[in-house]
DNA sequence: AACGTTACCGACAACGATTGCGTAAATATT
DNA sequence: AATATTTACGCAATCGTTGTCGGTAACGTT
C-alpha cells in the first residue's frame, strides 16, 4: 500500500512491478494482462490495464532484449553519412525498419578499413539483430565478417558487397549502367572515354568498368587502359588523378566518371582549367545528386535508386531477422539504373 | 566440468557464467577479475582473462543497461537525413557519440509533427540516455518534448529549437548571417528583395526574418510583406508558393532562400521560366550544399557549419548524460555563419 | 459426496552482469 | 597460543520481464 518514491538517477519509468505492488498482484499477472492473456479475468485485465495507463507504462525494451536476446536494432554500416546516395539509402532503410518496429543504429566507416572493423565489433558486442553494410573503400577481405556471419548474424549487402560472402546482396545494375552510359557517350560522337574509377578493390568499380569495356568492344572502340584510373576518396588524391588524366599526351573527348564526388572534383576542375563542357570534354557520371539537373552544364548521369535500394536491403535482413526457419536462399537483388541526359554530354555537331 | 552446448537461436556468445563455469570459480569472482578488482588473486586474474580471451568473451551491453540503467546509445530525431545540412550534422554527431563510446540512433520526421511526436515516444521507451533534435517545421507545441525532459532525459536542440524548453542549443548567427545575406543584396543594388521563408513556427525562421528586416531597414528600404513568403516543405508547396511570388504585380530583383531544398525548387522555376541569373534576378540562399560553387550559375550562400553543430550538440549532450551534478546551465550555443559571394548575385552594373 | 474441470492467479527461475555482504583460510599481531 | 586482520572468494539480490510450474478456488459431473 505504501507508495515507494524510488528515485532513480534518470527518468523514472513505471515497470510492471509497480502496477503489481499498486494492485496487489503479481507481477506475472500484470504481465500476462498487458499481454492479454487468456488466461486472465477480464475485469483484472481492465484494472491492469488502467493502471498502466495511470502510471503511463511503458513495456522496458532493454529488459525484453536480455530476455529474448535480441534488440530489434539493426545496424547500418556507411562509408559516409554525407553523400547523397548513403543518405538518399538510409533514407528507405529507416523507412522499412520504422514500420516494422526495429531502430537504426548509424556507423560510419569514412572508407577506412580500419574503422569498418572496429564498426563491426561495435555492432557485434552491441546485440544488433542484423546488420546492413557497403563496405569501404579500402576493404580487401572481409574476415571481420565472415566471422559475424558464420556465427549467425544476418547480413545483407547493398551496393557495394563482397563475393566471399554468401548472403542476400542488393545492388544497382552496375554493368547496364556502365554500358549504357558509355555507349551514349559513344553514339555522341566520342571515341576517345576516360572512366574515372573508384577503388579497384570494389565490386561496384569492377562491373562499371566491364560495362564500360563491354559498350567500347560493341563499337570496336579499343580499348586503352590509360583510360582508366582508380582513386581513393581523399579529395586531395581524386584531384591528383584528374590532373594525371588531363595531362596525357591524349586528352579524352569525355569523361565517366562513377561517383558523386568525383563528378564535383572533376568539374571543378575542368573549370578551373577553362576546359568547356560539353564542347571540349563531356561529362557524365554514376550520380545521385538531386541537383545534377542544376549544375552548369546540367549533368548527364546514369542514376541508382538509392533509396528502393535501401528499402529491398533492409527488407530483405529483416526477413532474414525474423525468418525462424534457416533457408538459405540468398538472392542478389539487381535493381535497374537510369540514364538521365543532360548538357553535359550534349553533342555540338547537332 | 561439463561442457554445456547451448543453442541459442541466434549467434552465440560467451557470457560470464561461461567462464566461470569453465573455471570452477563464480560469477562474480570472474567479474571482479575482468574489472580488475583488487580483491582477486593476480594469478586468478591472469586465468580468467586468459580464458576471457580463449573464449572471445564480449560483455553484454545489454544486461550492463538493465542493470545500470542506461543504454550509451543517444537518438538523434532530425526532419530529414537526406538532406545535406541533417547529414552533415549526422557526421558530426556520430563522430563525437563514437569516440565517447554511444552509439547514435536515427528517426526522422519528414517535417510531419505526428511522426516527430511518436519518434518522441519511441526513444523515450527506448530509454537512450540523450535526445539530440531539430524541430519538424510542423511542430508549433513541444509538450511532447517537455514531458520527456521534465522526467529527466537530457535534450539538447541544434538548429530548430523551441523556447518552451530550458536546455542547451546549438545554432547557427541566423540572424547575423541573414542580415548579412541582405546587405550584400543591397550592397549589389537591389532594392525589392523577398525572402523565402521556411515554416513560419521554426525559430531559425523568425531569426531569419529578424535579420532580414533589420538589414532592410538599416538601408533605409521600407518592408514589403508581400515579398516575405512561407512554405512548408512539400515540393508542390514550395513552387506553388515560388509561383505566386513570381507572379505579383511588383517582381523582386532579388530572392533570399532560406533552405537547400527552396533554392533549388528557386533556381529551377527560375530557368523554366528563362529568368536570367543574376541579370533579371539575383538569387542566394541559406545553404549547405557542397556543390553550391558548381550550380549555374554558382550560387551565393550562407554558410552553416553544420559538422561543428552536430559536433557541439553532441558534446553538450553527453555532458549533460555523464553529468551527475544536476547543473542546469544551459547554455545557447551560436556559432557564425560565413557569407559566401559567387555568381548568382553578381551585379550587372560591375 | 467424491471426483474432475475450468478459470484465475502467484511463486520462482531465468536472461547477463554487478555488488554488498558474508566467510573460510591464510597470515599477522599481541 | 590466542586473537586480529587480511586475502580471496562465494552467495544472493538486483535490474524488468516472461515462461514454467504449481496451486486454489468455484463449478459441474457422476
Amino acid at each position: 500500500m505504501k507508495n515507494c518514491t524510488k528515485t532513480r538517477l534518470a527518468l523514472e519509468t513505471a515497470t510492471i512491478k509497480d502496477i503489481a505492488k499498486a494492485l496487489n498482484l503479481s507481477t506475472s499477472t500484470v504481465s500476462r494482462a498487458l499481454r492479454g492473456s487468456y488466461e486472465i479475468n477480464p475485469e483484472t485485465k481492465r484494472i491492469v490495464l488502467e493502471c498502466a495507463e495511470k502510471l503511463n507504462y511503458r513495456p522496458n525494451p532493454i529488459a525484453l532484449s536480455l530476455k529474448e536476446n535480441r534488440s530489434r536494432a539493426i545496424g547500418v554500416v556507411v562509408p559516409e553519412i554525407d553523400n547523397p546516395f548513403f543518405s538518399q539509402a538510409i533514407n528507405g532503410i529507416e523507412a522499412i525498419a520504422y514500420n516494422r518496429g526495429y531502430h537504426v543504429v548509424i556507423f560510419q566507416s569514412h572508407e577506412s578499413y580500419d574503422r569498418e572493423v572496429v564498426n563491426i565489433q561495435h555492432l557485434a558486442s552491441r546485440r544488433v539483430d542484423g546488420v546492413l553494410i557497403s563496405l569501404s573503400g579500402q576493404t580487401t577481405h572481409v574476415e571481420h565478417l565472415k566471422e559475424l556471419h558464420t556465427k549467425g548474424m544476418p547480413i545483407v549487402f547493398f551496393d557495394r558487397f563482397s563475393d566471399e560472402i554468401n548472403t542476400h546482396k542488393v545492388v544497382a545494375d552496375n554493368y547496364q549502367g556502365a554500358f549504357e552510359g558509355t555507349e551514349h557517350l559513344i553514339n555522341s560522337g566520342k571515341k576517345h572515354i576516360a572512366h574515372l574509377a573508384a577503388s579497384p578493390t570494389l565490386s561496384i568499380t569492377r562491373e562499371r568498368i566491364s560495362g564500360y569495356k563491354a559498350a567500347l568492344e560493341k563499337h570496336g572502340i579499343p580499348y586503352n587502359e590509360d583510360f582508366v584510373k582508380y582513386c581513393n576518396f581523399s579529395i586531395e588524391d581524386m584531384e591528383n588523378v584528374i590532373d594525371e588524366l588531363l595531362s596525357q599526351p591524349i586528352l579524352p573527348e569525355a569523361i565517366f566518371t562513377v561517383s558523386d564526388r568525383l563528378a564535383m572534383a572533376c568539374l571543378k576542375i575542368l573549370k578551373k582549367r577553362n576546359i568547356r563542357i560539353p564542347e571540349d570534354m563531356a561529362l557524365m557520371g554514376f550520380s545521385n545528386l538531386k541537383v545534377a539537373e542544376l549544375l552548369s552544364p546540367s549533368f548527364t548521369s546514369v542514376i541508382q535508386p538509392a533509396l528502393e535500394m535501401g528499402q529491398r536491403a533492409a527488407e530483405l535482413l529483416l526477413d532474414l531477422v525474423e525468418k525462424k526457419s534457416k533457408s538459405p536462399a540468398y538472392q542478389t537483388v539487381t535493381l535497374p539504373t537510369e540514364l538521365v541526359i543532360r548538357d553535359s554530354t550534349k553533342t555540338a555537331s547537332k
